[in-house]
DNA sequence: CTTGGGTATGAAACCGCTTTCTTTGTCGAG
DNA sequence: CTCGACAAAGAAAGCGGTTTCATACCCAAG
């Protein structure tokens, strides 16, 4: 039960004390020296039995793999990077790592990354310009995988100069030369507004979304007008709204919609889950019922639409796919690096449910 | 605009054309080499102004400081983990990565991580036996904080193994001698317990939980019964359920004793929000209110719980905090390897809302 | 009995960086 | 004027691997 009082220090220099014999290994990890030592082989040998093991005897193998299994070798990690310039690490950053949104997202980007034999290094990029360190673990990743919901050349350039294989999710459109996954926003919003359109005049229907700079909102709010204006009648100005994605956002202006009677009989396309939830609870307030009196579509398909009361009819994302998509384009990027930029779009479903299904349908059905 | 044609086999060996000649700098990343030939002077000297800059003269270290903005230096995190043996890169495996609960974790977590200048690398460990390959990415982390949800000494094992700083998150309570995060799942479910006590008889109460094993479960049982015990009157097997943690058990097991007549008038304590809901669910479709026929409280306080109705009374977990405590107390143990072991418990707080204030009382007060 | 082509190994060159050891000045003190 | 202490910078020894290149052997062909 020998001790490495060496270490003590924290600071121990090469060598020395090492190099000198390998006798009794000491409680350092054991080294490909160590192995060849053990196996009395060259580590030239190891390492082959390890990476190319066809090039190496039956006998010799075997006797090399017994020593790996008595010191419980490991091959250091990071010498293996310096020489292969390789790490199996794809970093992913997220503008804010909570809610179900994003971690649907990891969720799935992290399945796919493992079956690859990758692993994830997460990041929120909620930070900007907090620390002056580095913020990305840019050097130790083989890839990064962005997802910006606002234009944000600033990790881009960085990312870039560090020359990391990048992915972008869902994010900017006028990114040139990278790979991108794509959620086909637009075409969600269109399938939800002629879903609306179904049932309701295109003069009363409305769009309630989140940040008018937001890439997302952006689209949903042009599928939503084109449909409209295909239909022949190009929405007013009143009938979009931009606000938070927020409740009390989606609350508060469909309070003031229905203080001004302007809502009975409407259908309403609200820029997320969230938003869709607060003008249900207004319309509940003002005595309106949803699926009857008023239509209500969400976006995203969150926990919450399937569990309120009424069920939410909504655009679903799909989220794991899309954080799936991205960790494979990252390989393929990485694994041919000259193969030309690629996009992918994913397209969202509408899901519908009671918030959008009056009884007399639901009877007419 | 040259560009290396070299590395089109994606196996080029070390040196050759690169280290004859500092010449024309390829378009590989610089290295220490290049900034001390472009600064005139040795790789020491660069890398003590990077490292150690009072042991450099001022007029120098400008010079390099100049060369390293010129040529874009950055320290290859391979090289220097070989040397350091550090990567200031932590692991945090999770027993599944989806649903707002762990995410909330991983907010907190990441928050605390970059702070100190680490980076987060996530894992779901979901996988147990899968891939033969290495599982978490050991060896190139300085520490690694493993949430266990059911005891896994599987992978507990492999971590001691690899010799990575450990430490667990509210999890196995026998686990000896390492630092643990705890949450005081116990006392939150005390609080609970007391409040409903406080409004309905304790032959009354009732306690659903998730699954039996589950570490969670097991400690919030305990503390509802404990409460219920010193009440004077100890809880009989049927006011103790065990199931899973959805909605769809909540609800079957509400709709079960609502059907026994067993429900109105009594206080229920759900193992988590989800089973909460369900439980409010089945009564609301047997024409129980809930707030005044029966009082529900939940666990976790997910945002589901302040957005249903009623608004659900729950037991908060601080999450966020926990994972900053997982986190920091990582970075402590890395930081002196030999201090003794710490455990850390932290507090859930009761968050009462409707669904356990009934009218009466609103007004009462 | 050479000679040529495999096959199995070892020796050694690096990867890019940190840190010890040395070396070279510079000065104030003796 | 000489000497020792100290500051600044370079040379070089690794860290633990991977891969080229060279070596040694074995065997069939000439």
């Amino acid at each position: 039960m020998k001790r490495v009082i060496n270490k003590s220090t924290s600071r121990s220099p090469g060598g020395s004390a090492r190099a000198s014999s390998r006798v009794a290994s000491a409680r350092t990890a054991a080294s490909i020296q160590d192995v060849a030592a053990e196996a009395a082989v060259s580590i030239a040998t190891v390492s082959r039995v390890l990476n190319n093991p066809n090039l190496v005897s039956e006998g010799t193998a075997t006797k090399v793999r017994a020593a790996i299994d008595k010191l419980g070798y490991r091959p250091n990690a990071f010498a293996q990077g310096l020489m292969t310039r390789t790490s199996r690490v794809l970093g992913i950053a997220l503008p804010d790592i909570h809610g179900e949104f994003y971690s649907q997202l990891l969720l799935g980007a992290d399945a796919e990354a493992r079956k690859s034999g990758y692993h994830l290094l997460v990041s929120s990029d909620a930070r900007a310009g907090d620390m002056p360190g580095p913020n990305l673990a840019f050097g130790l990743l083989d890839g990064l995988a962005i997802m910006l919901t606002e234009p944000n050349p600033q990790i881009l350039k960085e990312a870039n100069a560090a020359g990391v294989p990048l992915v972008l999710v869902d994010g900017d459109p006028s990114a040139g030369a990278h790979d991108v996954i794509l959620v086909d926003n637009e075409s969600g919003a269109r399938d939800a507004t002629a879903h609306l359109l179904s049932r309701c005049q295109p003069s009363h229907c409305y769009f309630v979304g989140g940040p008018k700079e937001n890439f997302d909102t952006a689209s949903r709010a042009k599928g939503f007008a084109a449909v409209l204006s295909e239909s022949g009648s190009k929405p007013k100005p009143a009938q979009m709204a931009f606000g938070q994605y927020s409740f009390e956002w989606g609350r508060g202006w469909a309070a003031g919609m229905i203080g001004r009677g302007l809502l009975r009989g409407a259908g309403v396309l609200a820029g997320n889950d969230d938003i869709a939830y607060g003008v249900i609870h207004a319309a509940r307030e003002a005595g309106l019922v949803v699926p009857d009196d008023l239509l209500v579509i969400g976006f995203d398909d969150t926990r919450l639409a399937s569990l309120i009361q009424p069920t939410l009819t909504t655009v679903r994302i799909p989220l794991p796919e899309v954080g799936a998509a991205a960790v494979r384009a990252l390989i393929n990027r990485i694994e041919s690096p000259d193969a030309p930029a690629e996009s992918l779009m994913l397209k969202p479903s509408l899901i519908v449910r009671e918030s959008t299904s009056p009884r007399e349908w639901r009877h007419g059905k």
